[in-house]
DNA sequence: TCGGTTATCATTTTT
DNA sequence: TGATAACCGA
């Protein structure tokens, strides 16, 4: 294999096959080439069996390509080779043995939305208020301790306090429900398989010799049961490579423990470590400036990218008044722009979905080609989830879940009253709905529902011997067809359910796709839901034309011609939850740190003066980010602001100013952001952000003593100071 | 049971 | 502001 066009670095990263290796790969380092030539190197040089090699990666789309490089590197057929994310690894592992659990192993996996409605039910039935307690919250409460793979029982046993303790009861419940309905959640198939493997040896011993060699990638971002998987896997020979870097860890939120790469050392005290440093990516005034913002962070292990790109154009800065005009602006900079470059070599990232409106608008208006990802998402539309909640039931009767949500879509009158009287009947008997059914005649069903009910039954049951021996693109079109749903869509014939109808079709492309690829058997649906629900929005990320709008977490691993990121506020972008807790700040700044190495040639950083969230003008600092970058990579004039919290100076745009610079009943003081305020109680203190107006006008004011608290302006007892 | 109206509440980030 | 849950009247 010819290795060179590689550094040195590289080269030794790919040559080193046997025991653990950690690669410290920096943005644009150029890991995944790394990973699959040493992939290649491997089957190619060292004569390792393709069935001897995994390699986990975080999304589909990064799996299919390393799939598809490793196989343009080399000559023999690598499929028996496992390229997949942690999830698809799982579900195939679950899929054979999770029968040694006591589930079926057809079971369905749970969507967000799925399990949310799942925990709204436990709420109801046990009577609690859901404004009080947020399905969320408990799902993030369920999430965390099957990340630390603690089970509900467990839980509930270690459970301080009131709310510990009913959230782990509810934990329970949710498990129960889970397991009747044979669902599992994201979280649960990764637990799950270790599960399967403490009680089962064998099966983890098969497994082990199975994946002599092991890679994961992004591994900055496992989490604890990730960790715990991949060293189970490993346990017997020992060749583990993880590639990561912990200056872009920013999935801390959903359980990614960064200790898990810092301690890889530890961990393997034989470990090989290389670090790769240099940046094929991006210009010398974009690392300059990357590097210049996450030196600010002090938990991080030193490096330092280099590049060979010198120069390169100055970051531009654009301050508009408002997030309308940002929009415009950044529109107006991508048309001059697409004198130079494709509309997709271009990028708008920002901090939060919601943040996409007044980009999108703007783009909309000028008749700019673009595509989101993430947002409203194509697989969260209701009826591509009711056709895929039909899909389910078809697959897996007992799922309740997916059942209630079709019982009465299209409407049929089939009522609350009725579901309910289903459920519970079911609930007393431990049989689904799809079962219950049967006896809806002795549970007090008024008769008509009864009839409808039957046939309902009748036409799941006829769909299922239809699914044994059609594809799933034709199972889709009797299915809209039978139960009535299209024809209820076609009846309707308003501008929305024709674009329901066109997302449907739209639908039936990605099942195309599917069935193009396989063989008629009657697994197929099995497949292709096991697949479907682990697609994530990034995987919709295609190399077709037009500007891509996205999060700054969905652009990790990506990268761009140009990037613009937009609102740099305090407040948006270091988020206002976030501003006050050391590390988490770090944690987005490393977010900020992954936005700017996505650029290759050219970034664009944007922030609005006021901007409207939740109907109300806000007006907000710059960013802190902003500052961190030296003001000599920057083009044109710097705005300069020394303190997060000091007094922006007057601006050429003073209509503007005059927004933030809101007059308060306050002794009839004006109070605006920056200023040096004496609290009563609490002492000094810097205002940090205005909200509202009137009498509810609030004050964000950072304490010396007390830390940040937000007042009203109007009754708080505080006075300016100076 | 259903459709329309009003009230209320919230914004991170997602495999 | 905009989504959605609760509410109400037919």
């Amino acid at each position: 294999m010819d290795l060179s066009l590689m550094n040195k670095e590289q080269r030794k990263a790919i040559e080193t096959t046997e025991g653990p290796l950690l690669l410290v790969a920096g943005a644009g380092s150029g890991k995944t080439r790394v990973l699959t030539h040493r992939i290649a190197y491997l089957l190619g040089e060292k004569g390792v069996p393709s069935y001897n090699i995994l390699a986990i990666t975080f999304t589909n789309k990064a799996a299919g390509e390393m799939l598809s490089r490793v196989n343009s590197l080399i000559e023999e057929d690598a499929g028996h080779m496992w390229i997949s994310t942690f999830h698809s690894m799982c579900v195939r592992i679950l899929r054979r043995d999770i029968n040694h659990l006591g589930y079926d192993n057809s079971f369905s996996i749970l969507d967000p939305t799925d399990q949310q409605s799942v925990v709204k039910g436990i709420l109801k039935k046990r009577n609690l208020d859901v404004k009080q307690h947020h399905p969320r919250k408990i799902l993030n409460f369920i999430s965390d301790k099957k990340n630390q793979l603690i089970t509900a029982e467990e839980a509930s046993k270690e459970a301080e306090g009131y709310l510990d303790g009913l959230y782990s009861e509810i934990y329970t419940d949710y498990q129960e429900i889970l397991y009747r309905n044979s669902s599992l959640d994201f979280d649960d198939l990764i637990m799950l398989t270790i599960d399967l493997f403490d009680r089962n040896p064998d099966v983890l011993k098969y497994y082990q010799n199975r994946f002599q060699y092991v890679h994961v990638d992004e591994y900055q971002d496992t989490n604890h049961a990730q960790y715990q998987l991949v060293n189970m896997l490993t346990a017997k020979y020992r060749n583990i490579c993880v590639v990561g870097d912990s200056d872009q860890s920013i999935y801390k939120f959903r359980g990614a423990d960064i200790t898990n790469i810092l301690n890889f050392e530890d961990d393997y005290p034989e470990a090989v470590t290389i670090k790769l440093e240099q940046n094929y990516r991006s210009t010398k005034t974009i690392l300059d400036a990357a590097n210049a913002v996450i030196n600010n962070n002090s938990e991080r292990k030193p490096k330092e990218l280099r590049t060979e790109r010198d120069g390169g154009a100055k970051i531009k800065t654009i301050l508009a008044d408002s997030e309308r005009a940002e929009g415009q602006e950044v529109v107006r900079n991508i048309r001059d722009l697409s004198r130079k470059y494709a509309y997709s070599d271009i990028a708008v990232l920002y901090r939060a979905n919601s943040q996409s409106r007044a980009i999108e608008d703007a783009l909309v208006k000028s008749s700019i080609p673009y595509k989101m990802i993430g947002g409203m998402k194509f697989y969260q539309r209701m009826e591509i989830k009711d056709l895929m909640s039909y899909l389910k039931v078809i697959q897996n009767p007992h799922d309740d879940i997916s059942f209630t949500r079709i019982i009465n879509t299209p409407k049929r009158g089939i009522g609350a009253k009725t579901v309910d009287k289903l459920t519970a009947y079911g609930g007393i008997h431990g049989i689904s709905i799809f079962e219950a059914i049967n006896d809806a005649d002795f549970i007090g069903i008024p008769k008509g529902a009864v009839t409808t009910l039957m046939s309902l039954l009748d036409k799941l049951k006829n769909l299922k011997e239809k699914s044994k021996y059609m594809s799933v693109t034709e199972l889709v079109d009797e299915t809209l067809y039978d139960t009535g749903y299209l024809d209820a869509l076609e009846k309707e014939n308003t501008l929305e359910s024709r674009s329901r109808i066109e997302n449907l079709d739209e639908f039936k492309t990605v099942t195309r796709e599917f069935d193009n690829e396989r063989e008629i058997n009657d697994e197929l649906l099995f497949e292709f839901l096991s697949e479907m629900a682990l697609v994530s929005d990034q995987d919709g990320v295609e190399a077709n034309a037009g500007v891509t709008l996205m999060t700054m977490h969905a652009s990790k691993g990506l990268e761009f011609k140009v990037v613009f990121i937009v609102g740099l506020e305090e407040g948006i972008f270091p988020s206002q939850r976030v501003m006050y807790d050391d590390d988490e700040l770090e944690e987005e700044r490393r977010l900020m740190y992954v936005g700017i190495t996505r650029a290759e040639d050219q970034l664009i950083l944007s922030r609005a003066d006021s901007r409207m969230i939740y109907g109300k003008y806000e007006s907000n600092l710059q960013s802190r980010f902003l500052q961190e970058i030296p003001d000599e990579l920057i083009d044109g004039e710097v705005i300069d602001i020394n303190t997060p919290f000091s007094r922006p100076k007057q601006q050429a745009k003073s209509t503007v100013r005059q927004k933030s610079r809101v007059m308060t009943n306050n002794s009839g003081v004006s109070f605006k952001v920056g200023d040096k305020v004496t609290h009563k109680k609490f002492g000094d203190g810097i205002i940090s952000n205005i909200k509202g107006d009137g009498d509810s006008k609030e004050l964000d004011i950072v304490f010396t003593s007390e830390g940040p608290k937000r007042l009203l302006a109007n009754f708080a007892p505080i006075e300016k100071k100076e």
